[in-house]
RNA sequence: GGGGGUGUGGCGCAAUUGGUUAGCGUACCAGACUGUCGAUCUGGUGGUUGCGGGUUCGAGCCCCGUCACCCUCGCCA
């Protein structure tokens, strides 16, 4: 490679004893450095790991001085020859660390500027910061070995679905918006002026149309984009394992994401998932666990108060209950001992998640305590204790509010709760949450589709969908949780067209709506569709997960800011007026003024 | 769109109730040191306290606005 080093020859991390002698040739970036003004130690670093590189007296005047001026992330080649260390210098925590190599050329190739942050393992840097030098983040060991985990996942993903008889199947990036119900981003065209683009939310629709196609078995590591806020667990842009399956039932599907799962349990984390994976309803997800994503790692669970809390004579529960709200609560095992402090931080997860407040008790051998005692003394109270299962010790916390805000609340509670008595524990826990319901009803009483417009009804509620009835109408669509975490959902699709007309009814979309947005799907299901159904496993929140990261961007190489921002291009970015110009499009003044510069 | 948090040399932090010249570690620069391994020791450079305004004799600290980032509710099937 370079005429004064020569091409290079090993990776700095697999050198070992039995290379002791050896001559080698080495590329890579200067790590620590140590001067000990007669003897010179750098630490090379490569992508294989890292080696000492010395320069004592045996070592020629010309490389020890080469090898003093090595600043900080250098990049470097070196020629030298592998020794074996005396037995007191050898460092037992590197795997390179029985063998040192004395250098005998040394050629910069580009020197470092100072750096932003240092390239350490346990960096503490703004993670803006980090992101708008990715690059040098890159180089810290961590985030190597995330890439590297991302990187295996993949490849253990793919075997396993090409092992299965699976196609790989590349679909449009610039398509039409679809009904996945999320902001699209969006592409002007240029040759037809007024008309846009949609990047994919995601390959929902190409995929069913690769099922009419015929190709049985389709998967894709598909891009997915979707203009909505951020979150820890939540990007622009995001990585889904998409599938689809002709020919099938729900069965056959959970099996082969189940056997997925258990080959990156096997190979990423080197542990046995047991298998088949639990499943749970819906709606005893909700009732147990105020959460269609329960962490089952936590044991804490709801109780329904709704029956006994209009008896007590305490007005917010007589006025949720008026209000058709709920009144459910968390009974905290052996909760009584929590000082007032932590009960109050109880208290402001419930409000943070929207709850006007949070009623509390705490329950001892002779009778309740604290703010909702006062209300629990006769019969009707101790009826309330017992409709929770209170015993003395307990810390019994309530929540009564408008349903959907009530069970946002008691979620948080729960989470909060085994948080505080540090109840989240033992090994991963995985389940399928099945039996969605097919609608769902917003504040204003509008309905939408639970998963999507597509998704099959449960075939127990068939009747009652083709006779117009929306609520209660259970879906064939069924999600993967793992700790608490939405891993990713499917549904076994529509394939009859009655049933599909009787589900944009049911949704309002009339029969000209429906074909001017999916006119090239309803056309297709003329053809012979054969019955499919699919999933799709978030792999970005998977891969944290295995990775044991706190965000999703830690194992996304170039991710984005909570604003969709990328602190290192600084996209977005104002364009040329001649582009837009060359689009046809013009911004409104206000917005104009904002990108002028 | 709403709520909360953070913002002080490149980076991590400190600075009494508002009070002298904004301090420490690290990185960086220079010097010393022949076996270190996140080397050590000595010395040095480096700050418009995110930005704008206000209160005050006096603001890193108090008030208002704004920006960026993070968390979260809405939103995202």
């Amino acid at each position: 490679m370079t005429e004064a080093v020569g091409g290079r020859s090993h990776g700095c991390g697999t050198l070992r004893a039995g290379d002791a002698g050896r001559e080698v040739r080495l590329y890579g970036w200067v790590g620590a450095r140590r001067d000990h003004g007669g003897v010179y130690f750098v630490d090379l670093r490569d992508r294989s790991g890292i080696i000492q590189v010395v320069a004592d007296e045996e070592a020629t005047e010309e490389a020890r001085a080469a090898l003093a001026g090595l600043r900080l992330e250098d990049c470097v080649a070196v020629r030298g020859r592998v020794r074996r260390r005396d037995e007191r210098n050898r460092n037992p925590e590197r795997p390179t660390g029985e063998v040192e190599v004395l250098v005998e050329r040394v050629e910069v190739l580009a020197r470092c500027d100072r750096l932003p942050f240092e390239i350490v393992d346990d960096l503490d840097a703004p993670e803006e910061l980090r992101l708008r030098y990715r690059y040098l983040d890159l180089r810290r060991r961590p985030m190597l070995a995330r890439l590297e985990l991302r990187s295996r996942a993949n490849h253990a993903v793919r075997c396993q679905l090409v092992e299965e008889g699976f196609l790989e199947v590349e679909t449009p990036l610039l398509t039409r918006s679809t009904p996945e119900g999320a902001r699209d981003y969006l592409v002007p065209s240029r040759v037809r002026p007024g008309s846009w683009y949609a990047l994919p939310q995601s390959p929902q629709l190409f995929k069913q149309l690769c099922m009419v196609g015929g190709i049985e078995r389709y998967f894709q590591l598909a891009r997915c984009l979707r203009d909505e806020d951020l979150r820890a667990d939540r990007q622009p842009e995001f990585t889904q394992l998409d599938l689809e399956l002709s020919f099938v039932d729900e069965e056959e599907i959970l099996a082969v994401v189940e056997r997925v799962m258990a080959r990156l349990f096997a190979e990423i984390l080197g542990r046995e998932l047991p298998l088949p994976l639990p499943r749970m309803s819906h709606a005893e997800a909700i009732r147990r666990f105020a959460s269609d994503k329960p962490d089952l790692r936590n044991p804490l669970e709801i109780c329904d108060l709704g029956r006994q809390a209009g008896t007590i004579g305490f007005r917010i529960f007589d006025d949720a209950l008026a209000g058709g709200g709920l009144v459910r609560g968390v009974r905290l095992p052996g909760g009584a001992r929590l000082p007032r402090k932590r009960i109050d931080a109880l208290e402001q997860a419930c409000k943070d998640a929207g709850a006007a407040g949070m009623a509390w008790c705490k329950v001892g051998e002779d009778g309740p305590s604290g703010p909702l005692a006062r209300f629990l003394g006769g019969d009707a109270g101790a009826a309330f204790l017992a409709a929770a299962d209170c015993r003395p010790g307990d810390l019994l916390a309530v929540i009564a509010d408008r349903p959907r805000r009530a069970l946002v609340a008691l979620d948080a509670l729960r989470r909060a709760a085994g948080r505080e008595l540090d109840l989240v524990a033992g090994p991963d826990r995985l389940l399928w949450v099945t039996d969605f319901p097919l609608f769902e009803q917003d504040d204003d009483g509008g309905w939408f589709p639970a998963h999507h417009p597509f998704t099959a009804p449960h075939p127990d509620d068939l009747e009652d969908l083709l006779a117009g009835r929306r609520e209660g109408i259970r879906s064939r669509a069924y999600d993967l949780v793992m700790n608490g975490v939405e891993l990713g959902s499917g549904s076994i699709r529509i394939h009859r067209r009655d049933v599909q007309e009787a589900v944009f009814a049911a949704l309002g979309i009339g029969p000209e709506e429906a074909r001017r947005r999916f006119r090239f799907l309803l056309d297709a299901f003329r053809f012979g569709p054969p019955p499919h159904g699919g999933f799709a496993l978030g792999l970005d929140r998977l891969y944290a997960l295995l990775a044991g990261a706190d965000s999703i961007r830690e194992v996304i190489a170039f991710p984005k800011t909570t604003a969709g921002g990328c602190p290192l291009t600084e996209a977005p970015a104002p364009i040329d007026p001649e582009q837009l110009a060359e689009l046809g499009i013009r911004f409104t003044a206000e917005r104009g003024e904002a990108e002028k510069e």
